[in-house]
DNA sequence: CCGCATCCGCGTTGATACTG
DNA sequence: CAGTATCAACGCGGATGCGG
């Protein structure tokens, strides 16, 4: 009955209290890609019972996370989307994001793992570096074995999608997850990627240098 | 026995895997202060018990996140510590932790919460903005019901420890725990505070008004 | 179909007792 | 002090069912 919490004043044991069950933080983060239905959540997120989904779901709408909104138009149903709060909540996860990468290489545990190019955005947003992209003004496209997720540049503002980018690319970077995944966390060199044969790279060379520059991996 | 993981090659799912089941961000948290005996971690995680703590820590351990080490000198024992990856964990934990002081002032769940004034170095960590503190060079002591922190500024540089300060402090605050996070957290004033008798400020009121600019709750 | 509530078996957790 | 052993209680995963 009584939600368990660690009942500490400690902005991190609140923000667990409400982020720190299973699958809440991974909720948030495919609400920040783009707004979902219920059963867009269920799809991303193989695993998760429909209960305790719905029971997440109504945790964070009481804590002003997400809303629930009638889907537009042509559609029927429910979306969630994040609040402001809830924005703030999942920039607030991109550090601890980009700090998981390192472990990406560590060893994937047994062999196959999901994986869904919209994680991809994740992944730019949190080896984004505003500091670093004044003065540029570029497109990337990443193209994960068909899937295609893009990010503008412009100084210091960055914007994500899927599927086709509103202006004609800078740089196209072709490959598969693993090896995106190395590039991600610092571990594979994007050069030593082509020579390989594992991922190829179209567009201006001086574009896809500064994507190095603005997605550091550090 | 299998280990639960999310399964997903995305940066915040790995993180999760690790850092994402009850009571192990809150271990690292803690270290973050100071190394730690068991003993020490358990008394600082009022209901974790002892099976638990010690399969999270081999776990952290066999993560590299932290390090056993027997204990200095004059005790016996053991140590526990962050690596350089666990420090970096810890750096990553403190947008999250930020985030959820706004939480804290959404009403405490039931009067009764935990408190310890350590928790404040994390406080004062996660609200510290580098470049909000460039040519800045103070030194504030935060005294809760006799319990005192001290945080040293330096051009961007910020050291945090508990009990006496390194040097003379410019500024001492001195409030109830209720108070203070209501203060971080941005939703009181400290002028309004000490007007109500709940706070008292010493020390040079510059260096106090420099500290709201350098700890801003935003 | 979509959103959700309910039920059940099992893994995880909390608390205590015990050991080197 | 630093854990291991044990067991009851709770959270989670999966299946089923029900109204819109």
């Amino acid at each position: 009955m009584t939600r368990r919490t660690y009942g500490q004043l400690c902005g991190l044991a609140r923000a667990l209290d409400l982020v720190g069950e299973r699958w809440t933080a991974l909720i948030v983060r495919d609400l920040a890609v783009r707004p979902r239905r219920f059963t867009d959540l269920q799809e991303g997120l193989p695993g998760i019972g429909t209960g305790l989904l719905s029971e997440r779901m109504q945790h964070l709408e009481a804590a002003g996370v997400v809303e629930r909104r009638p889907a537009p138009r042509p559609e029927r149903g429910v979306h969630y989307t994040l609040t402001e709060r809830g924005r703030d909540l999942a920039d607030a996860l991109m550090p601890l994001a980009r700090w998981g990468l390192g472990l990406l290489s560590d060893g994937e545990p047994d062999g196959e793992e999901a994986y869904r190019a919209e994680w991809l955005v994740v992944t730019l947003r949190s080896l984004f570096d505003p500091a670093r992209a004044a003065g540029v003004h570029d497109c990337y496209v990443f193209d994960v074995m068909g899937e295609r997720v893009w990010a503008t540049v412009d100084d210091g503002e960055l914007s994500t999608g899927e599927g086709d980018p509103p202006r004609p690319p800078d740089m196209v970077l072709a490959t598969d997850p693993a090896t995106l995944a190395a590039i991600g966390c610092g571990a594979v060199d994007p050069a030593a990627a082509v020579a390989e044969g594992r991922a190829t790279v179209t567009g201006d060379p001086a574009a896809s240098a500064r994507s190095l520059e603005v997605f550091a991996a550090r």
